[in-house]
DNA sequence: CGCTGTCTTGAAAGGACTCAACGCCGGTGG
DNA sequence: CCACCGGCGTTGAGTCCTTTCAAGACAGCG
C-alpha cells in the first residue's frame, strides 16, 4: 500500500524517485496510540515529528486556568507536529481522538532533507502553512460566525479533507470526535453542541448514526457555514525550479 | 541603521556574513503605505513577500457574508505574508493599520535562499511557524476566554513583541489600531470593545491617551489575560547544523 | 449487571450584540 | 479664521445567543 505522506505531498506536484525513497525511508517506524492517548505532550521537546498514517488526532492548547482549546484536527497523511522540527518546543499538544497509527519521523532525518532537498523542504513547509491557513479560517469562524455556522463549516472542511485521502464517500464519513471535543474546538459548551447538532439534523442538513456523519444537503450546509475550500490549497502545484 | 529582518532573525542565533549580505540585498526595495491602504490584496498571487520595516499592519480574512476577521497584527521586523512565497495564492489580505514602510522581497530571491542556504531557510520557516503559534493562541483566547481577558492578553502580547524590537518602553507603546479593528481581531463589536476598555482603564490596569497605551499593572494584566509568552518562541536558538 | 462515558433535556442567568444617537476632534475649504 | 464634515469614541436600552447548573437517558463494556 502506498505511503500516505507521499500521496499527500504529490498533490502538489510529482516527486522524484529519490525524494520518494527518502520519504519512504524516514516514515518506516510506526507506533499505535489508543483513543485519548497523548501522542505529543504539550511543552515537550520531541526529537521526531508525528505523521498520522491512520486514525484521527487533535492538537490542543490549554489556557492557564485549565480550559482546553482544540486548535486542529488531523487526518491520515497530515503531519500533526511538523512544526516541532523547527520550533523545538511544543507550545501545543497532540492527542489521539480515535486509535491512530503514527509514523515517527526523526528530526535528524528532516534536517538532512532541508540540506539536500530544497523542493521537498518547500513542500513540507507548504503543509505547515496550510495548517496556518486553517487556523486563520477557524479564527474567522470563531470570531465572526455563530455556533451553527461554525459546525456547518467544519463538516464541509472535513468532507473535503477526508475526501482527498479517500476517507469520505458520497459526502459521508467517520467523525470519531465527541460532542465535548467539538465544543472544545469551536468555542462552545457541550450542551450547545448537542442542541446545534439537533437543529442541523432537524433541518435535514446532516444525519448522524453513531460516529458516522452523513451530509444530506451539501450545498445548503456550505451556504450555512459560508464555506469555500480555497484556504485548504488542496490541488495547488508547486513548481520545482 | 541595522536591518530589522537581520535583527529579527538573529534572535534565533548568529548568521554568517554571507547570509546577512543576502538578506541585506533582498530587502533593499521599499515602499510606503498609508493608513488603511491595502498592502497585499486577499486572493492575489504576489511575486514578492512584504516585510514590515516600520509601522503597524494587519492580516485579515473576510467571511462570505463580508464580515472581517483580523487574524494577525504585524510589527516592524515581521514578514506579513512570507507564506505567499510557498502558498502562492493569498487566502488572506494584508493592510496597513498605521503608515507602513515595507520591503518587498522577491519570491525569486527567496527561492534562491531555499536552494543555497538551508539554515536561513529553516529560520524563515521558523517565523511562519511562530505566526501559526500565535494563531493557535488567539484561537484559544477566542474560544475559551471572555472579551476582557482577550484584550488583556493581546496587550501583553504586543508589549513583548514591540519590546523585542525596541518599540515598547516601560510597558507602554503606540497602538495605532482603532476600536473597530480590535473588535474585528478579537471577535467583538466596536461597542463592546469600548466598554471593556473602559473597564480595564477603570480598574487601573491600563491607561490610554490617544494612540498611546500604558500598562499600569503588568502582573495583573497578565493574570487577567492568562498570558504566558512561551508561544512566541522569542529567544529560542536554532542550531545551525 | 452495574459502571462510566456520552448524549439529551430543562430552566435560569449573563455576556455580548444591535440599533440608535450623541460628543469630540482634526482636517479642509470657503 | 471659522464652519462644516467625516472618522472615531461613547452611551443607553432592549434583545438574544450561549452558558451554567442539574439531572436523567442511553449504550457500550468489563
Amino acid at each position: 500500500m502506498s505511503n500516505p505522506l507521499i500521496g499527500r505531498l504529490e498533490r502538489h506536484g510529482p516527486l522524484t524517485d529519490e525524494e520518494k525513497e527518502v520519504l519512504q525511508r524516514i516514515t518506516s517506524r510506526t507506533t499505535i496510540f489508543g483513543p485519548h492517548e497523548t501522542i505529543v505532550p504539550e511543552g515537550s521537546t520531541p526529537s521526531h515529528s508525528s505523521l498520522i498514517l491512520d486514525g484521527f488526532a487533535s492538537r490542543h492548547n490549554h489556557s492557564l486556568d485549565g480550559r482546553r482549546q482544540i486548535t486542529a484536527f488531523h487526518v491520515p497523511g497530515d503531519f500533526a507536529d511538523l512544526h516541532s522540527f523547527v520550533l523545538k518546543k511544543m507550545d501545543d499538544g497532540v492527542a489521539a481522538v480515535a486509535t491512530c497509527r503514527v509514523a515517527e519521523v526523526a528530526h535528524r532525518d528532516l534536517k538532512e532533507i532541508t540540506k539536500h532537498f530544497p523542493h521537498l523542504t518547500r513542500v513540507l513547509w507548504h503543509t505547515t502553512l496550510v495548517d496556518g491557513a486553517v487556523h486563520r479560517t477557524w479564527l474567522t469562524t470563531l470570531g465572526r460566525m455563530d455556533a451553527r455556522a461554525r459546525l456547518a463549516h467544519f463538516f464541509c472542511e472535513l468532507n473535503d479533507r477526508l475526501g482527498a485521502v479517500g476517507l469520505a464517500n458520497d459526502d459521508s464519513y467517520e467523525l470519531p470526535a465527541t460532542q465535548e471535543e467539538l465544543g472544545d474546538a469551536f468555542g462552545m459548551s457541550t450542551v450547545h453542541v448537542n442542541r446545534v447538532l439537533q437543529d442541523l439534523r432537524g433541518d435535514g442538513l446532516i444525519t448522524s448514526r453513531g460516529k458516522l456523519l452523513i451530509i444530506n444537503d451539501l450545498a445548503r450546509l456550505r451556504e450555512e457555514g459560508q464555506y469555500s475550500p480555497d484556504y485548504l490549497h488542496m490541488d495547488q502545484k508547486l513548481e520545482r525550479d
